[in-house]
DNA sequence: ACCTGAACACCGTTCAAGT
DNA sequence: ACCTGAACACCGTTCAAGT
């Protein structure tokens, strides 16, 4: 994982994270498929191990954002892992994951039904993951007090437009 | 580009396009200053060629629909190239670029201030871009029709978001 | 200005051999 | 079960030499 964020997923390499080990590259073959599979469980740990927010009881727009913005926190923290996560998504498709069951919760909140939760659950994430990978890789145009601006716009955007669906 | 459709973006390689014009591999060094620079010019070259809707007079909510739906054609057609342009979006920065112009002038018609075109046509091409690469991937579930019913309420969601903003 | 061959410093992975 | 060295089939790129 720290060979990722600091060298970008060509940063890690089988045999540069051998040499970190001390271990000869062939013997992660005996714990591990795949360079994809290493990734694949680097990414899924990672996402797991994501701090989320606690249900405070607050309104779902506000839980919305919190989340969001922990999500945020996260690619910020972990940008490489992220980019690559989004062009392979099997690592966190599990439904039972935190971050999924966190987001299903404030969706519940909002009044979304049972049989829409998945679809709107991807729908958003499809959504926040494009916003804040856009901005991580610095194609958001103004400095930093503008993109948050530029952050809450779109959960704006976001909520505003669900409860345009579910109202 | 074929190369790139065909094999992924690990699929161009220096070495196989040099062998696909009978050419020596270090003879492209010289028309182009890397492998990098070589992909932001493929890349460029795809975005500009892009079939746009025209003006038809329709109301802004139709037309962004319709750009949103070529977008997605392209997509389709090309989706290791918007995945690398998705992780590189320096490629397509130049707001002159059609693609850009078309959603300005859309925007325009939803009544987008000039001074919040640009943050606004970031926002919805992260939003658009996230749905369509989640998507390509196989990430989201259902079939295609359920598909095409995700992305109209993609597609209703920022409408109807984007009126609350600007209402 | 353009092309070339040889070389450098890397990759992921297979395979046969070891403990 | 786990580790290893040698080898295979690739990479992008530099550099000196050619036309």
């Amino acid at each position: 994982m720290r060979l990722v964020d600091e060298g970008g997923i060509e940063g890690l390499s089988m045999r540069k994270l051998a040499a970190e080990l001390d271990v000869n590259p062939m013997s992660l073959y005996h714990h591990v498929e795949s360079k994809e599979a290493l990734l694949g469980l680097i990414c899924h740990g990672a996402a797991e191990g994501m701090a989320l927010p606690p249900d405070d009881g607050s309104p779902w727009e506000h839980q919305l954002r919190e989340l969001a913005l922990a999500y945020h926190r996260h690619v910020k923290a972990h940008p490489a892992m992220w980019a690559y996560l989004h062009n392979h998504p099997e690592a966190i498709a599990d439904r039972e994951m935190p971050i999924w069951q966190a987001l299903y919760r404030v969706l519940r909140l909002a009044g979304v039904p049972e049989s829409e939760l998945w679809r709107t659950g991807d729908v958003l994430h499809a959504f926040v993951s494009g916003f804040v990978m856009a901005e991580t890789l610095g194609h958001l145009p103004g400095d930093g007090r503008e993109i948050e601006r530029d952050f809450d716009t779109a959960i704006r955007l976001m909520t505003h437009g669900l409860s345009g669906l579910s109202g």
